[in-house]
DNA sequence: GTCGATACGTAC
DNA sequence: GACGTACGTATCGACG
């Protein structure tokens, strides 16, 4: 039977767009839809077609906008990057020989509808290309639809199994559950369960509305009261078979490529593989579809039936000594090595390795498994043995690897002996380099996102919450095909994220200099852990509980009954329903806040506020600290292990969690308290060094501002120099509230604060405040110019960047939503002081690390941001001190010094 | 039981 | 609407 396939252009482009990082060629012109784009067709043609046409929306009205005037109201206009994309778009699309269809005043939807139905009735088969579900509608045994962005197909099966409606129930599924991007009204509070409910028990939605009487409940009630408004929405969501078009089916043959075009298209566009591919007459598609990746290979022959099982590769499951030895000695000719491990916990510390994957070239990979344990488990290799036979190439720094998220890797084969040395690449530091603000660089994400490819998903194979699995239980062909595909995919993606970064000389010296090498670093401060005396967070825990009992009875007391302290829904009911005290601070969603700052404004009217702001403060110490550090030591080493994620923060700072060592308190002397018992093993000292007042520095260096350049390179207190301006007086004659005032103001600044934030922080009016900042901002033009210029080149460009080069991408910069765009603008304020910051400290990492690394008698413990943690040997303590010291003012050279201040003591506490 | 939203609070 | 970046705990209601 021939075949047809119909692309939906316009929801691949939308897609596409909104997928993958706004990428940009040489003259800054947005790529990243016209990537995916290629991307897609490459796919879709790879399966072959007989007739094949791409389909988008013409401009203009549609017959639906007659209908009903509010048709995609709710639908943003065509962002500008995007608008930017569509004719080279149409220009590729029509050089590579693909028929193009815009009919005017008809949707894409009802074109490739009536394509369908046409071909249908002429014995072809159809093909749909497509991420939008509404086509579901059409499925039938001679019609299926393909996502090229999920890989995943529908069949009439596919669309019972999604929806769990036939698809022939699929346009009244479609008007019950609504539209909200199309603005189609549906039956409130009706989502895809109901109305699959709804059509199983009645045939149709005539049925369903002639028997609404009989839904009981609230559910119901909506049924019926949209009764009449169904309708509409059914003709809205249902697709025309019968447009008069000028093409049939038959007309829609390839046509020659247009070789010169393509080429300039290739080359303006920075398509650099696609070119290349070109010119030596290979294949347009899979060459322009990804820069650097490989096609994936057409599932090969078994050599041996049981040793070889399908997926997108050759993947081959290793329990021979034989066969293990043929990979050893395809790892020694292989230029570059992706691996990975399976184990037994997400917790690098806990767990013991499953089974290790290995992959060489795109498609060719293995998954070796030594310790899968169920009832009829295959003989495996032995786990010491094959460990040990990978170890010399593990360990081999002059043998590249490639991993995803590698620090996992790196600290789980340390249990094993094995220190692992060149790691060359971690796809998720690419990814996270190319675009940060790409919120996940999780392997399964990025398949997705730069491959076009979905994975096999861990949840898939061990299942999720009670009923998971450990991956030892897996059997082997299932764990065989995630495991290898995890080795594959990482090789596949860095061919496909690095010859990205690589065309970017500043982000690939981040990722290259700082990101690559702080990962060693990092996670050997996971496996160091910090010594806490759990003994002293218990009695702490005991003596906050009994300051609490006591406050929460006299709260009770205050409050006439008891109830739950610990529930602000509960606590606003009492004091602003209960005892009438005036609601002055909002939350977000408009309720009456209990927050520290309407506490602290009730204080004076009732005693209850400042019984609840004191137990709130015992409660968080002892749940999020006391009890919780005292709990998570671990067992095996007498220590806590935080993770630190790389990926994590947009600016490019490092986070912790696991616990979070990041947020331990130090304000209060209560709090204070905890850090007493982060604490120096016998014989040895707890270091701590931070950098002073580093982004406000970072500020003064980028900004050039002659006064602050001047303040601080003078010394003395910054803050006290900045109000001596401000206020126009001797540093000498600066008051407390002067001082206060001014460092509100360094640190607000910052943040992008406005006169309305700086004047709720100093409690002042709002036209003092513009006072203080109009003064500021005379005395330093400097800071002001910086400011204005990043707000300038953000719009310009779209990113900001730091010192180093990181980039930020900023999404909402250009939103029409007010409060989103000026968010966006003070991100881009912050983010090169915050993300420099991240950079230097991450320098000093690596070269303290390098520095102490023969060592025996110092260790990196902590990274808070501008402070490093270190415990060192009593005899070591003057020599280190004066170390880190260097190695961290000597991070960074600034037209200003980067002034670092060390303690030493025997908690963290003393250490400051 | 699990999950997500909301509120709150700790750090830099 | 109004100060940037994180992570964690508790409550509460929805869901199965």
């Amino acid at each position: 039977m021939p075949t047809l396939t119909l692309i939906d252009g316009s929801s691949y482009l939308y897609r596409a767009f909104h997928a993958l990082p706004p990428l940009t060629n040489a003259h800054g012109e947005p790529t990243g839809a016209l990537f995916g784009i290629v991307n897609m067709l490459r796919t879709t043609m790879k399966a072959g077609s007989d007739y094949v046409a791409f389909v988008c929306d013409a401009p203009g009205r549609t017959f639906r906008d007659d209908l009903y005037p509010e048709y995609k109201a709710n639908r943003p206009s065509m962002p500008d990057d995007l608008r930017a994309q569509v004719e080279p778009m149409m220009k590729i699309v029509g050089a590579l020989g693909f028929p193009i269809l815009c009919v005017p005043g008809v949707e894409a939807d009802d074109v490739i509808g009536t394509l369908a139905r046409q071909a249908s009735a002429a014995g072809i088969h159809t093909v749909i290309s497509t991420g939008d579900k509404d086509f579901a509608q059409l499925v039938g045994t001679d019609i299926i639809l393909i996502n090229t962005m999920t890989n995943t197909t529908l069949d009439i099966e596919g669309v019972i199994g999604k929806f769990g409606v036939r698809p022939e129930q699929i346009v009244d599924y479609l008007t019950l559950v609504g539209d909200s991007i199309d603005n189609v009204p549906g039956v409130e509070k009706c989502g895809p369960k109901t109305a699959a409910k709804w059509l199983a028990e009645y045939p149709d939605l005539d049925a369903l509305i002639a028997n609404a009487a009989k839904i009981g409940g609230k559910i119901g009630e909506n049924l019926r009261a949209a009764i009449p408004r169904l309708p509409l929405s059914r003709e809205l969501v249902t697709i025309r078979v019968d447009v008069p078009l000028d093409q049939a089916p038959t007309d829609l043959a390839m046509r020659p490529r247009d070789v010169e075009a393509l080429r300039e298209l290739y080359a303006r566009y920075d398509f650099k593989a696609a070119l290349k591919e070109l010119e030596a007459g290979g294949d347009s598609f899979a060459a322009a579809a990804a820069s650097a990746t490989a096609a994936p290979a057409p599932a090969p022959a078994p050599v041996v039936a049981t040793d070889v099982f399908s997926g997108p590769g050759e993947y081959e499951l290793v329990t021979t000594e034989d066969r293990l030895a043929a990979w050893l000695e395809k790892l020694e000719t292989a230029p570059l090595i992706a691996f990975d491990t399976e184990t037994t916990s997400i917790d690098a510390m806990r767990a013991e390795v499953v089974g290790v994957s290995l992959a060489v070239e795109p498609g060719k990979a293995c998954y070796i498994p030594v310790g899968h344990d169920y009832p009829g488990a295959p003989a495996q290799l032995s786990r010491e043995h094959v460990l040990g036979a990978l170890k010399p190439i593990l360990e081999d720094p002059t043998r590249p690897k490639v991993g995803q998220h590698g620090k996992y890797d790196i600290n789980v084969l340390s249990h094993y002996g094995i220190e692992v040395r060149g790691l060359a690449h971690d796809t998720m530091l690419e990814s996270y380099i190319l675009n940060a603000t790409a919120t996940r660089h999780d392997m399964d994400s990025l398949a997705q996102r730069y491959l076009g490819y979905t994975t096999v998903k861990y949840e898939e194979v061990c299942g999720k919450g009670a009923k998971q699995i450990s991956f030892s239980q897996v059997d082997l062909d299932t764990a065989g095909k995630y495991a290898a595909e995890d080795a594959d995919i990482t090789l596949r993606l860095h061919h496909a994220l690095w010859p990205r970064l690589e065309a970017e000389p500043s982000l690939r010296s981040v990722y290259l200099d700082i990101e690559i090498p702080v990962v060693p670093v990092l996670a050997r401060m996971e496996r160091t852990g910090v010594l806490i005396d759990a003994n002293e967070l218990r009695m702490q825990s005991q003596q906050l509980g009994k300051r609490m009992v006591e406050l929460q009875q006299k709260a009770y007391a205050a409050a006439g009954h008891e109830f739950n302290l610990d529930s602000p829904k509960q606590l606003q009911a009492v004091l602003f329903d209960e005892l009438g005290l005036p609601a002055k601070v909002k939350t977000p969603t408009g309720q009456p806040s209990t927050n520290e700052e309407a506490l602290e404004a009730l204080a004076d009217s009732h005693e209850l506020p400042r019984l609840i702001l004191d137990y709130r403060g015992l409660a968080k110490l002892r749940s999020t600290y006391t009890d919780k550090l005292a709990g998570i030591v671990n067992p095996r080493t007498g220590r806590v292990h935080t993770s630190y994620h790389q990926g994590a923060v947009a600016t490019g700072r490092i986070s912790s969690s696991d616990p979070n060592l990041q947020n331990i308190p130090v304000r209060t002397e209560e709090g204070r308290r905890i850090r007493q018992a982060f604490v120096a093993p016998p014989g040895w000292r707890i270091v701590a060094a931070d950098y002073s007042q580093i982004e406000l520095r970072i500020m003064a260096h980028l900004s050039g501002d002659e006064g602050l350049v001047r303040a601080f390179t003078e010394g003395g207190d910054v803050h006290r120099a900045t109000a001596a301006e401000v206020f126009g007086v001797a540093p000498d004659d600066v008051t407390t509230n002067q001082r206060r005032a001014a460092k509100a103001i360094n640190f607000g600044l910052m943040y992008g604060m406005s006169a309305f934030g700086l004047a709720r922080q100093l409690g002042v009016d709002r036209g003092e405040a513009s006072d203080y900042m109009a003064r500021y901002f005379s005395r330093f033009a400097g800071v002001r110019a910086f400011m204005d210029a990043t707000r300038e080149q953000a719009h310009q460009r779209g990113y900001v960047e730091t010192l180093f080069g990181r980039r930020l991408y900023l999404e909402n910069l250009t939103s029409r939503n007010q409060a989103l765009r000026a968010g966006a603008e003070r991100a881009a304020i912050n983010a090169p002081m915050q993300g420099t910051a991240a950079d230097i400290i991450k320098r000093a990492m690596i070269s303290v690390a390098a520095w102490i690394a023969p060592r025996d008698d110092v260790r990196l413990l902590m990274q808070v941001h501008d402070e490093l943690v270190l415990e060192v040997r009593e005899d070591a303590v003057d020599a280190v001190k004066a170390g880190i010291e260097a190695h961290m003012s000597g991070a960074a050279t600034l037209s200003v010094p980067l002034q670092v201040s060390v303690g030493v003591g025997a908690n963290w506490d003393e250490a400051h």
